[in-house]
DNA sequence: CGGACTATTGATTTGCGTCAAAGATTGTGG
DNA sequence: CCACAATCTTTGACGCAAATCAATAGTCCG
């Protein structure tokens, strides 16, 4: 357990508090919830696929994925976990139900058991409904990277992958034109449905044609309107209201 | 509302329960949901992209799809839904977060009013356990299908859509391997991520490696085996444990 | 300093999309 | 109950975006 564990769920706080109201008291329960401190390299297993664990993990810092594997090992990111988002809140509710998470930078990450936020619900109905209603934003951004995948040409499904990423960063404040975004091309690969070889060049082109560059985990939108147009992104999928 | 209203929502109440224990108080509690009876043609919006609803929609008959639209007006549908099926109480706690909602063949929908809902879940805790848990299994199928689309051949993700319905009407008894499943080519590329002339072809080469069938609105199996193997189906993610 | 990822680029292949047009089915109104 | 329209299915020819195979740099880390 942490020194200053008082406020370390804070980011969590902040963002139910972004779509749900929350009295002081809920507050200082979600604050009081016990959880252990784990600091992991890139490329660790947070949870395997169908396994069924016993804790939710918060993300404290770095980049978390949560995927689908299919028989051949192939993997396919459903999902990039980024500070203050917790991937498998729902695991608390359907044990093993999510598919597996694994790390892809440094990251630090609180582990809650089940049990606890079990109980913090049962005390507080109004968090129900905010961990619930979390779970269904993050069932939203699932259909929006469905149609992401399905529908849209490399260059479209990059730059989407890009608009979500510099809004969610953003925390609720517009969007950034640079941030921190720690993944490989492999791994954005794994996320968009591509071969790490094409999102290659089509990261060229984009950088070539002023778009955006990815460069040392680091992203810079250089032409933000573009980049939205070229992604087709509408971010009200991330957001209540 | 109907006349024979206390039995109507029964089969939700049996998926809820393959899920989650409910005591007879809490089924006859649902049983008691207010509804109002839609009888629809096919092709027939029931909600709107974007569009807040005041209602959950209970499928009773038929066969209905939530899809996500990009601006070009692309359809891409990401889950379709059953009779027993709610495909957006999601709605109830987050409005205006699911994308659209359509028929796909004749259908018989009872809208539910979110008040009822949230009533519902206020008054029977475990109620709002149940249904949350129901959301997640959506999520689960959601992650699914992003897998699907993302990481598999046109053959893989037919085949795959084909197991996943063959279950999902079995209604917990293992496969059907003959079932109506009243789609047209262009809705399942629509759900497959490819386009009606491809989808065509591939059902072609099915039916001639004697896989599978689909000829006015319903599904043969042909060759269990060989369709699971083809479409590396396991239908862990759509049960719990 | 060496080994293992990660990025980059080229050559080639292929699965799927696009365009187009002809049948087959289904449904509807007279 | 038939006629005709609308929708859905099927097939062909062709083009292209992305996969595959392969090899060389670059970069990070122990």
């Amino acid at each position: 357990m942490l020194a200053d564990a008082s406020v370390a769920l804070q980011p969590f706080v902040d963002r139910l508090r972004r779509h749900s109201p929350l009295s002081d008291e809920e507050q200082a329960a979600i604050q009081r919830l016990p959880f252990s401190r784990l600091r992991l390299g890139a490329s660790r297993e947070l949870v395997r696929t169908g396994e069924k664990s016993a804790f939710c993990c918060f993300v404290a810092e770095g980049l978390v994925a949560r995927y689908a594997e299919d028989r051949a090992g192939l993997r396919q990111i459903t999902a990039l976990q980024i500070p203050g988002d917790m991937p498998d809140l729902h695991s608390a509710i359907l044990p093993g139900g999510l598919g597996g998470l694994i790390t892809l930078s440094q990251a630090t990450v609180f582990r809650v058991p089940h049990a606890a936020v079990l109980r913090l619900i049962e005390e507080f109905p109004a968090l129900t409904l905010a961990l619930w209603r979390d779970t269904l934003l993050d069932a939203a951004m699932l259909m929006s990277w469905v149609a992401n995948v399905g529908r849209r040409s490399a260059r479209q499904r990059i730059a989407h992958i890009f608009c979500e990423m510099s809004v969610r960063y953003a925390g609720g404040n517009g969007y950034l034109d640079a941030f921190e975004f720690p993944i490989t091309q492999v791994q954005l690969g794994e996320a968009a449905g591509l071969t790490n070889v094409h999102v290659n060049r089509t990261l060229r082109t984009m950088r070539e044609t002023g778009l955006v560059e990815l460069r040392s985990g680091k992203v810079i939108i250089l032409n933000r309107a573009d980049l939205i147009q070229a992604g087709d992104f509408d971010p009200a999928y991330l957001t209540v209201d």
